[in-house]
DNA sequence: TTTATAATTGAGTATCATTCTCATTTATAA
DNA sequence: TTATAAATGAGAATGATACTCAATTATAAA
């Protein structure tokens, strides 16, 4: 999906959720399928108002939720207090490995793993809506 | 295990690393093993403080901390940004099962997800030290 | 048992990410 | 262009947890 088709869903989101178009929203948009990923809502903040629009720690926080909200964005809790971001957008789902030593992420998906957790579910007559999956550990680089 | 043998291992584990043994921090292990499980430092400190040794949040914290550094108890992320523990002695390793309407906490462990997550890891040649698995969702009583 | 002393405790303060408040500014529809 | 409801931003509030440091206490030596 180009960035102009993506910018384009995210006005008509924003219109159809009665929300207004602004500079602060789409500069927060951009900056997160700049496709990074897994960014924190400071770096975030701190790189819009370096190079672009003039905005505010609440706007930033105010608009990661509302791309969360309308699919735009997924948010990650990584246990260290601070909320990553990561484009949705074209990322199918996938779950996090984490270094303990230099933070460094890397994504992984397990069909097998999905299908046993659903399974698990079921036979608890549970309605699976979301999980986390993490593995922490230290990463070849760092071994 | 008995708690008698709980405590008196949990003396010899606090001896061993040179930390005095308190009244506090029997208090504080004592409140863990009740095995009511998932429990909230505040809840442990309340608990504690209502019905025994006079205690402060401070050393209620502290305390956690040594239980876990030394394999009695398990601290659990669930996101809301309060940390949970759970007695680690006799209770297997397990995941949770988390019911976004009441907070309810079920327990699961599936081995074949297990042997895939080391695989995974092994495959990234990353060494997993821990991992977090967590479904959420609505319980059997809730929907 | 007393004493010396280093560890522990607790009250309150600090921290830090995130949310809230509300006066001012702005996007939008008429 | 105007009216106005929504959005913004600066700073205050929040809440869990960590820290500080003076007073207390557990422990080992005498
Ligand atoms: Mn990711
Ligand atoms: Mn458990
Ligand atoms: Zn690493
Ligand atoms: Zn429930």
């Amino acid at each position: 999906m180009t960035n102009n088709k993506l910018l384009s869903d995210f006005k008509d989101a924003l219109r159809k959720e009665g929300l207004k178009i602004t500079p602060q929203r789409i500069a927060v948009l951009e900056e997160i399928i700049k496709n990074k990923g897994h960014r924190e809502s400071e770096d975030v903040y701190m790189a819009i108002k370096t190079r672009k629009t003039h905005v505010s720690r609440a706007t930033v926080y105010r608009t990661l939720d509302i791309l969360v909200q309308n699919g735009f964005a997924r948010k990650l809790n990584l246990g260290d207090g601070r909320a990553r971001y990561e484009p949705k957008i074209d990322s199918p789902h996938h779950d996090h490995m984490i270094c303990n030593n230099c933070g460094k992420i890397i994504e992984f998906v397990n069909h097998e793993i999905e299908k046993i957790q659903e399974e698990i579910a079921k036979h608890h007559q549970f309605k699976l809506q979301q999980h986390i999956h993490q593995l922490f550990g230290i990463c070849k680089e760092c071994q």
